[in-house]
DNA sequence: TCAAAAGTGTTCCTGGTACACCCATGC
DNA sequence: GCATGGGTGTACCAGGAACACTTTTGA
């Protein structure tokens, strides 16, 4: 107990939601098994104590690798929870961030690996410690928010991807079914896709074409004042 | 020195950016002077410490009223600002806020009292202390991208409002001029103003009427999935 | 009589939405 | 041959954008 100050202080933490999408197109969270108390041996959302000498960001990388092994991931700032009782030891504030990950790069590393990290649909979560039920639906809410005005759902799919895996992408996060023919049209139209000259393999039906998210692209046009939406 | 914990913890501080509208329209904020360093008797943006037995809004709303007599007034949280040198006595960090208050309703109060808050005009503010600048522009980009999609303009004029009051509002919020008929059936077609049985008086022009926001409705066509867009 | 804002409709065009069929492939 | 998704075009409608003049009031 030797970092002493004139005035009490709250632990400050950070916490991660992270997303990713599944070989059947459902969305699911990644939780860990906490080795130690309070809610020793429940799943629970990744996070840590924040260190003096890392951002905020920085601690939920740390955090977030440490934990789960997953990095170089697309990763934001949520929102700060704050309610004096929301950890049962003392007074801690955690600020929350949400990640998007391509999930088919993750399940193997995170589940062979000694590391009790596990993906759930989010449908299907276990009762969460702490106030993490409610920073997953501030995620949540987040995500089906920002995703439609936002190139951010690319981040969950692999880099090369095809129109219908878009498509069942925006489905699943919206939870609303969308017209073939006026989504390829305006996904097209915005001319942020490159089209490869590389197609399915293995199929039980035609080949569909793959397509790349244009990064550089987009960043120009959102300078010039477009505005992505779906 | 006698609050002592096993590791060193962050400071943990909330700012607000208190934004008021004046009466030639023109977008301003509330800044206080400092009375203790460091940055001692420079303008800076109000704020403080986070109490143990004190959410963080409710930190932020202490810091108000204390520092510039401000109540009652629309608070979000905007951001959590967390790099390693942000300030320069210790790590600190520091959960912004933003405010959207009627001036004319705080100008006097926060001017005779004795407590040194002053209204800037955002084209002219002085040279802020800590990361007080990028606070204010995140503020200041979360007001004009908010404004279009929430009815939280409203928070920034009078209870009862003309027309011309609310286009010139949003007018310098967004930084552009706005077609006055367009602009009047947009706003009008949503049902959302009351049209009150009261006219402008003493003005040297037609007297125009006034209107008021029903928060009521809006609530309820929110719940029904209305989105409230300008 | 001038200045300043109040108040009011129509036209055009873009973009959203609804909708159905043939194609290629593996089993 | 059947199941599965790939891939394509058109017609309709709603809503955004552009645009100008008369009215009222105080100075």
């Amino acid at each position: 107990m030797s970092y002493c100050y004139e005035f009490p202080r709250p632990g400050l933490t950070v916490d991660c939601v992270v997303f990713g999408l599944d070989e059947q197109d459902s969305l699911k969270v990644m939780l860990i098994l906490r080795k130690l108390p309070p809610f020793q041996g429940q799943w629970a959302l990744p996070g840590g104590f924040v260190h003096l000498e890392e951002t905020l960001e920085e601690a939920a990388f740390r955090e977030l690798r440490e934990e789960t092994g997953i990095k170089n991931v697309f990763l934001e700032q949520l929102y700060t929870f704050g309610a004096v009782n929301r950890d049962p030891r003392e007074r801690i504030v955690s600020v929350a961030y949400y990640a998007l990950v391509n999930l088919r790069k993750y399940n193997i590393e995170a589940t062979t690996d000694a590391m009790a990290a596990a993906w759930f649909a989010i449908a299907e979560l276990p009762k969460l410690p702490f106030d993490h039920q409610q920073i997953f639906e501030t995620a949540l809410k987040r995500l089906r928010s920002k995703i439609r005005y936002e190139p951010i759902g690319f981040e969950l799919l692999p880099k090369k991807f095809t129109l219908f895996q878009l498509q069942k992408l925006y489905e699943t996060v919206l939870g609303k079914k969308l017209d073939k023919r006026n989504f390829r049209k305006k996904i097209l139209k915005m001319d942020l896709l490159e089209e490869l000259d590389e197609l399915q393999t293995d199929v039980a039906h035609r080949a569909a074409r793959y397509y790349e998210f244009n990064e550089v692209k987009y960043q120009q046009l959102k300078q010039q004042g477009f505005i992505f939406e779906i």
